[in-house]
Formats: structure tokens, sequence, C-alpha cells
DNA sequence: AATGATTATGTAGTAAATTTACAATAATTC
DNA sequence: GAATTATTGTAAATTTACTACATAATCATT
């Protein structure tokens, strides 16, 4: 199953390149893409206005054995949320388009990384994490925040957490690291310089390293442990956004990987930290 | 198109209503859902041990106007990623199913979300950010996470943010606020007892309250304007997680609503801070 | 501009898949 | 236990999709 998460984008980004018959049939399609994925073959050669296996050849293109396969496809395509064809969002938008363009790439992004999850390191990842004696999530940026979020998370799990944001107290506990220590980074880029040299001082100690980072990166090469995550960005203009709710997700698995270790005989220990906030909210209605 | 959100559910909880053929050819669906999808009629009735009408039978019994455009809605059902029939984790999950699991809830969430918008709010709230002097973004727990995460991505539109996980900070700069002043006010529950008591604060102020959180909560009841965000979260047992991501691809949408109101001229500026990081990288291969 | 080669498109026939009509079997009721 | 009704299967009809081939269009070369 090799299916492109966006079947319509990928015929709207090859249409210079298609000749007359097999263009009028994109149109088509592209026109109505709901409509094309209940008309028979027959039918949508019609609306194109070619022959028959004119559509045939078309959907062999595309990747499909034919008609049907192709249909298929598309319903499947366009079930994942994933309408529309551009995916930028472009200063012509206005509030009835760009939130759910914004929306399209996030579930895209998701879907994709869904799609090839590196199950390996994520359970490696997951024994290192249910292991140590402590963890340190370190990232810088926006990954800043996703570290926040990590310690959140974790703290739950009797894993002594920490985070620091300050690249200088980063470095000072890599000096300090020893056996049972894991540095847990994440970076979408994984070239960040003073990350990296973090990750260098750590190394020379004897803790361990995890990191959350794209794949070949220079810190990928410096950890023991590294969960790939490689989404392509759609535009330079804005900042990292889907990068970012996938790091996020790939974080509640290992979180949730902890919990399963754990045992049935951890969830009182998780309902005794839920219970705790309940003094701190006003009670439902 | 009022076809069910899943197919499989509906089969599922029919099963003891059907008759014989008709439940060999469910449970034949059911044990490999996405290989009946490829399957033709013929097939489909020799794997369920049943004739080839029987399963033209089942599927007009279940909505369809025949087997192809049953197979076109078992496909749309799978692909809403809402494949399973249990969505919770639970302790009997391997590593194989509960990150598929977690990624599904996200998406389903992120797609749930979508689909009702608040448009007008979103529309008022990037209005008020981009008219602001100040704007600060407050949440305490992981909700402070995205209040950092949303600092990330707003401070790059000139506007002077802020973020304080600290309540006591969070209160001081509440009741020092005035003209032009925006607090963001980011909860899940929309209940936290000293965030609302901050609002309160800011309500005897000039200062404006936009909230991102549950509709009809306390929080949302003081907000001046409150973008309503109401995911229902799965388990009990583990973090808010789906809301968190709701959150924050709102929080994108909001920027870039920013973003498109400064208009084309402030492109520039966005790549000016862009490339000030260029140096803190090492360069790409 | 004409010729040959290559590519693109359509026609018609064939094969496959789906549906319908009807018959046979099984189940149910009186 | 016969009659009725519901269920399932058989076979033919129909629709749908595919393949092989023929024709048309395009392109390069002289």
């Amino acid at each position: 199953m090799t299916s492109e998460p966006n079947l319509l984008a990928v015929i709207q980004r090859q249409l210079s390149e298609l000749n007359k018959s097999e263009s009028k049939v994109a149109h088509a399609i592209l026109n109505a893409p709901e409509e094309a994925t209940r008309l028979s073959i027959a039918s949508l050669a019609a609306a194109a206005g070619v022959s028959e296996p004119s559509v045939n050849r078309f959907c062999k293109r595309f990747g499909a054995t034919g008609f049907p396969d192709f249909k298929l496809q598309l319903a499947t395509s366009l079930a994942s949320g994933v309408r529309y064809v551009s995916r930028a969002v472009e200063f012509s938008d206005d509030i009835n388009t760009f939130p759910i363009k914004l929306f399209n790439n996030a579930i895209t992004a998701l879907m994709t990384a869904k799609e090839d999850l590196p199950l390996k390191a994520i359970a490696r990842a997951v024994d290192q994490i249910a292991q140590a004696r402590r963890v340190y999530f370190f990232g810088l940026g926006t990954s800043a925040a996703v570290a926040r979020d990590a310690e959140h998370k974790f703290f739950r799990f009797n894993v002594p957490v920490f985070t620091h944001e300050d690249p200088l107290m980063q470095r000072m506990l890599a000096a300090s690291a020893g056996v049972g220590d894991l540095f847990f980074f994440i970076s979408h880029t994984g070239r960040t310089k003073v990350l990296i040299e973090t990750a260098d001082i750590v190394r020379q100690t004897e803790a361990s390293i995890v990191s959350l980072t794209a794949e070949g990166s220079p810190l990928a090469q410096k950890s023991h442990c590294c969960i790939n995550v490689t989404v392509e960005e759609d535009t330079e203009q804005y900042l990292p956004m889907t990068s970012r709710l996938v790091q996020l997700v790939i974080l509640d698995v290992l979180a949730a990987g902890v919990t399963l270790r754990r045992g049935e005989g951890f969830t009182p220990h998780l309902a005794r930290i839920k219970d705790s906030l309940k003094d701190t909210r006003f009670p439902t209605s």
C-alpha cells in the first residue's frame, strides 16, 4: 500500500505533463471528485469528452491497476478529509479557506507519519525511558515547547524528568551526567549547533541519547537511538507546524508505551495524580 | 451523503440480527476489511462460503445500491482513520497496535474539529491579536506548553508577546493591565480556579480576554471572545492529548490569520527572522 | 513541405463482474 | 404434516471494464 495520501494533489501537480485527453479526464475529476467516485467508466469518459480506454489509461498512469482500483483510491483520499488541492496558504485566502487548509495539512502530516512509523526505534526508546534513572528533555525554540509538554506527560510515571530551555543549563547538566541518565533531544532539523554540542558533551559520559529528529541529521548520528520524523513542511514562510504535531503524538506514543510496560498495577498511581488536580478546578455544572 | 462514519461498527452492531448467510458475509468482511475493498463479489462470496447474490443482498441491507457502492463506502469509512472499533489503548495492546490507535485518535480529533470550526470567533480573535499592544498567553499544566508554543509563533509578528507559567506572575501582570492589552487564556477544561481568578482580575481592567477553551465553561463566560474547542478525550487514564493538538492547530490558524492581515509586505520581515537562525545550524550536506 | 517514425486516441470486440428473475430449499406456522 | 413464508442458490441477462487493433495526430528529419 504505497498509496499517496492525496491523490488529487498528485493529479494537480502532474497536470502540466499530461497530454490532451488525459488532461480532460484530470479536469473532469478535479471538478467533481466525489461524483467521480460514483461514476462508471463510460459516464466519466462521456463527462470528460474522451473515450473509455483513455480514462483507463489515465487510471493506470496514476498507479492504479484499473478504473475500479482508481475509484477506490480516489474515494480513500477524499475520505481522508484532505479535500483541497492547494495546500499552501496564500494571500488570496480568506477566513473560509485558510483554516481548513491548515487543518488539512496537519491531518495529512499525521496520516503520512502513521503510514511509516519507526516502531523498532519507538520500542527501544520506551525501553530506555522506562529503565532510566533520570530523563532530560532538551529542545530549543519551538521544540522547547514540545520538550515542556513531554515533561508534563512523563513525570507521571515516577521517572524524574527535567527540561531546560536554557542552552547553558543544558550543557552543565550534560556534563554532570552518569550511568542511567537519558538525554532526550527534540529538534526539527537536527542541525542546531548548541544542541549538538550538548549531545557531544553527553557522549563523553556514560549517559545515553535518544533523539526525535530528522533522519540522517548530525543530531541523529550522535544518538544511541533515533526516532526519525521526516515531515516535509509545506511552506518556508511560516514556522514548522506539522513536524511539531507529529513529535507531540510520538511523545504520546512513548508515554503510552511506558504506561503499558508498567502494567495494570500502575493505573491507581495515575488515578492518584489525576485526583490531586481535582481541587484546583470548579466542579462541572 | 448521510454515510455513517464507521460502517464496520454498524455491521458489528447488527451482527445478531443477521441471518445465516448474511452473517457469514459480515464475518468475512470484519475479518479483513481492507482486503474486502479489493475483492470482487465472486471472491468475497467464495471467501464467505455463500453465493454471489447473497453478498449483493447483504450490501443492499446496509444501505448501498449494490456491491461496488458498498465497497466504496467501506473504503471511505476505513480511510477515515476510525478503523478500529475500540479506540482506547488497552493493556493487551502491543507495539504494533497502540501507536496506530493513538495516531488515529489524533487524526480523528483534528477531523472532527475541522468539521465545525468557530470561524467567527477565530476571525474576531485574529482582529484582536493584530491590533493588540501586548498579548499575554496564559495556560497551566499541559496548556502552559501550548502557551509557550504560541509565544514562539506570535512574537514574529512584531506583537510583543509574553508567557508565564507561574500563576503569581500571571496575576500580577493581569493586575497591571491596561487598554490595548490582550490576555489569551488556554485551558482544556476552562475550570482551573487560579486561571479563572486571573481572568477576574483582568476583567477589572481595560484589557480584553480571548480564550481557547471548552464551550460554556466558567472561563468561556468571562471572555470577551471565546474560541470553543470541544474535543472528547477518549480515556480518563491518560492526559488530555487530542485537545492539545487541536489547540495548537487553532493557534497556527490564528497566526496565519494575523500574517494574512499584515499583508504581503510583511513577508520580508518573516524572512529576516528566519535568516537570523541560519548561523545557529549546521548547513545541509 | 513531404515523408517516416512516434505518439496519442478511438473503435469494436471480448472478457469479466454485477445484477435480476426465478427456482429450490429450508424454516415456520397452523 | 401440509401450507406458507423466508432464505438461499442457479442461471441468464445486463452492465461494466479491458484488450487488441486501427486510425489519427504530432514530431523530427530531410
